[in-house]
DNA sequence: GAGTGCACGTCTATAATGGAGACTATCAGG
DNA sequence: CCTGATAGTCTCCATTATAGACGTGCACTC
């Protein structure tokens, strides 16, 4: 309870300084979090060096250019690091940097948030969906 | 160390269970995590309850188009919660519900880490800037 | 040595999304 | 009356995402 407290402060602290969209290192962080494909490339690189087609196939129904776009974002950012072998199919490894392991742990934390609280924030859809045609506004 | 191995155990385990999109929660809740403007929001509800126009002017690059969206995605999963006082000129109030403000936590450790490492990130995108062009590919 | 296939992308055409700002309705104050 | 505030909605245009075709190089098959 007192956590909460501890946050929000921490929150409202915060948002005097960085609200400004120019230094604000958090809109910029989570604007790549929070793409569709990183955290799922993220996750697939935890688990092990993934190349340019295993990637494909972990993650079925991203296309190839988001794939190679979304690396290269993640690339630029020091996230992950990409190794070409000249083997005669040249073959792509991508694995996560020590900066990109570092962002799983704070990941981890909205995932288990995501499991234990998708049920709720699924019957409140329903809920809204079923009530809001005729109700309200 | 063996927290990352841990973590990524966990996502192992979890990704063959849940990348089935249709099933993944973290899919779910990611998607409107992620979004540019949810975010932002969910840290300006944190710190009090603001009417729609106050919402407006603290965050000053949102139109209302946006806010109006975001906000009813937010209350349709069940995270805010909109009161409408009928005064002469109507008034909104939009307060975060405890699914909300438990949705804070997980974020703050997400901040968090966003704040420490803003400052690796930007160093690697000015080398890889730097780099690019020229080496590689 | 022609055909087939894989690996790792790039390119293009179209669909979806996002943003700016005009517009609505109602009431208050000057 | 004219302006301004509140809480949106609506329309139009620019940006962005997506699917899927295409390209390049090598290797294996026949």
């Amino acid at each position: 309870m007192s956590k909460s407290t501890t946050l929000i402060a921490r929150f409202a602290q915060w948002r005097d300084f960085e609200f400004d969209p120019v230094r604000c290192p958090v809109r910029d962080v989570l604007d790549r979090i929070g793409d569709k494909w990183t955290t799922l490339i993220l996750i697939a690189l935890a688990a092990k060096p993934h190349r340019f087609s295993d990637l494909c196939r972990a993650i079925p129904d991203i296309s190839k250019r988001m794939l190679t776009q979304s690396l290269r974002n993640l690339e630029r950012d020091g996230m992950v690091t990409r190794h070409v072998f000249p083997t005669k199919p040249p073959s792509v490894e991508y694995r996560l940097s020590s900066l990109g392991v570092s962002v799983l742990e704070p990941l981890a934390g909205l995932v288990e948030w995501a499991e234990k609280n998708h049920a709720g924030i699924r019957h409140a859809r329903e809920q809204f969906d079923a009530d809001g045609p005729s109700t309200s506004h």
